[in-house]
DNA sequence: GCAAGATAGGTTATAATATAACATGCAATC
DNA sequence: GATTGCATGTTATATTATAACCTATCTTGC
């Protein structure tokens, strides 16, 4: 299950609701239903080869080689293509920032809302 | 309605969901439905007097003076509680990383899941 | 005053996202 | 072949959020 999630989301590359997911793998397996999705996808998550895009209720498909590294992503609010990037400098910075008060960070979620470089340049012309 | 939603939330402190804003504010109008607190809410975020906490579907008072910055929240996974702080050198940082390919930023998400130091000395006890 | 538009909120219904709780199948191991 | 463990199936429901349309009130210019 966790394999074909993994096809179906390497597959659309942008990001997909859990709901999307399913009916895509409904498609060869009509019974199937959410919590399985659900179930497959926490697995996938904790082993770092899918993200939980928090700000859009979605998933998408770790592009890295190297899963454990904490992600950045831009999101385009115009086409919705998301980019991922990383970035040991602001991941650092950041458990110094939350840990000034005595906070142990455990995970990051990093998000960036804009537009991506071909949405603009289309604006542009317009 | 947006006040009495920011007076609740304040009262409150820790994040909340919709819905419990909502109970709370049954209890003087018990006509008051989802779309009129979500709308408000809207409202409330806009104005940067709210934050919405993305990886907890929840809403939090700002609790700065200066309502535009860029938030960034510790939450911790035993009390629930957040702190909410800010680093320009990081949303800089964050913008740079974003915008290398051109990407332009409009809204930034960041939050920290942890454990804080209150929790962190109980648990030492343990 | 009053029509026209703007704004907030009310009402009903439903969409979209996520999980609880329990059942089933099936393979590995002893 | 009983037992255990694990993934998935099944049913039901909880939680979060919005669509669509309606009503009341205010306001601004005439």
């Amino acid at each position: 299950m966790q394999a074909e999630i993994l096809a179906v989301l390497r597959k659309c590359g942008s990001p997909m609701s859990a709901y999307e997911v399913l009916d895509r793998l409904r498609d060869g397996n009509p019974r199937l239903a959410p919590p399985t999705i659900y179930r497959a996808l926490a697995a996938l998550i904790e082993g770092g080869r899918v993200h939980r895009l928090e700000s859009l209720k979605a998933f998408v498909a770790c592009k890295c080689e190297q899963h454990r590294h904490v992600p950045i992503f831009s999101i385009c609010k115009e086409c919705g293509t998301v980019e991922e990037a990383f970035s040991w400098h602001i991941t650092n910075e950041l458990s110094k920032i939350a840990g000034q008060s005595g906070f142990a960070p455990v995970r990051q979620v990093i998000e960036v809302h804009g537009q991506c470089a071909r949405c603009e340049a289309k604006e542009a012309l317009a």
